[in-house]
DNA sequence: AAGAAAAACAACCGCGCTTCA
DNA sequence: CTGAAGCGCGGTTGTTTTTCT
């Protein structure tokens, strides 16, 4: 039998999701696991495929990500870990409670792959830019450039500071160096958990999952850092439940949906964001 | 204030690996 | 042992937002 396609069948959805979706597709798992991704939409009553599903719910919905910039720590971790692994960003990820490998791959391209470029540290090899001729860079980055030092002296600068304000923050050794010692082991395992979810086993959700989420509050991931949607199902009743019974229904703790679906406009509890026309969370 | 350009982010695509019948 | 099935990973593309002129 052949393989069958997994996004090119009719009237998958594609693009965007909606809060709709959303809402579908957390509620879902919440209540049921996943035992395999590629029957989570039909069961969850999606028009998407699970590659779909599975990408919104590692990038976006789980209920262990941490929102907004990497901190100038987990800069400076991906950077190291880059430097050893190259552009293994599920394993970097791994290494960052909270954070996904997208997430990491798409700050590595905007922001961390420019300012290493800027500070004449070549982002591929981490090594300093020297040997292309004159200068990489055009004259008014030159400008930006910090004077002591071409090669890889520079540092990252603090985020929030604007981009041609180079300080630098850590030295070209401290790239190299060994990475500092690992989050935590919880956090090890939140990262390998998403990525090996079906690598394990093939029912219901796989403790591996269940503990990184239960394990993201050790790792110092807060409610308050919770990905936006999460709010779509009232953090006060996903924090009364936990997690772990929420994922894990048959063990009795917060079956029966009681994550607090339909208890109030879900979306009022979401303090700062609200829906386009098109319904896509902003 | 409007338009253009750049940056940032989200999602898709296709390949490769692992598992299982 | 072989090949199908399923999933994860990394690269790329598309869309939205922000900044600049």
């Amino acid at each position: 039998m052949g393989r069958q396609p997994c996004c090119d069948e009719v009237g998958v959805k594609k693009g965007p999701w909606t809060a709709e979706e959303d809402q579908k597709l957390v509620g879902f798992l919440l209540t049921h696991g996943h035992c395999c991704w590629r029957v989570v939409p039909k069961l969850a009553g999606l028009p998407r495929c699970g590659k779909s599903c599975r990408l919104r719910w590692t990038n976006y919905l789980r209920p262990d990500l941490k929102r907004g910039l990497l901190s100038d720590d987990e800069e400076r971790l991906v950077i190291d870990l880059h430097a050893q692994l190259g552009n293994r960003w599920s394993k970097i990820a791994a290494q960052l409670p909270g954070r996904t490998d997208n997430e990491i791959k798409n700050h590595w391209n905007t922001h961390i792959r420019k300012k290493l470029l800027r500070m004449g540290i070549d982002p591929v090899t981490h090594l300093p830019l020297q040997q292309e001729p004159p200068a990489p860079l055009p004259p008014e980055q030159e400008q930006e450039e910090e004077p002591h030092q071409p090669q890889n002296g520079g540092e990252l600068m603090q985020e929030g500071a604007g981009e041609d304000d180079i300080t630098p923050m850590i030295q070209p050794h401290e790239i190299m160096a060994p990475p500092p010692p690992r989050p935590t082991a919880a956090a090890s395992n939140c990262g390998s958990a998403v990525s090996s979810a079906s690598a394990g086993s093939a029912s219901v959700v796989s403790p591996s999952c269940s503990s990184s989420a239960s394990a993201s509050a050790a790792s110092g991931v807060e409610a308050t850092e919770w990905p936006e949607p999460m709010y779509l199902f009232g953090m006060g009743g996903i924090m009364d439940a936990g997690w772990g019974g929420l994922l894990f229904p048959s063990t009795g703790a917060g079956a029966g949906g009681g994550f607090g679906l339909g208890a109030v406009d879900p979306f009022d509890q979401y303090p700062g964001g609200g829906f386009d026309q098109d319904d896509h969370w902003m």
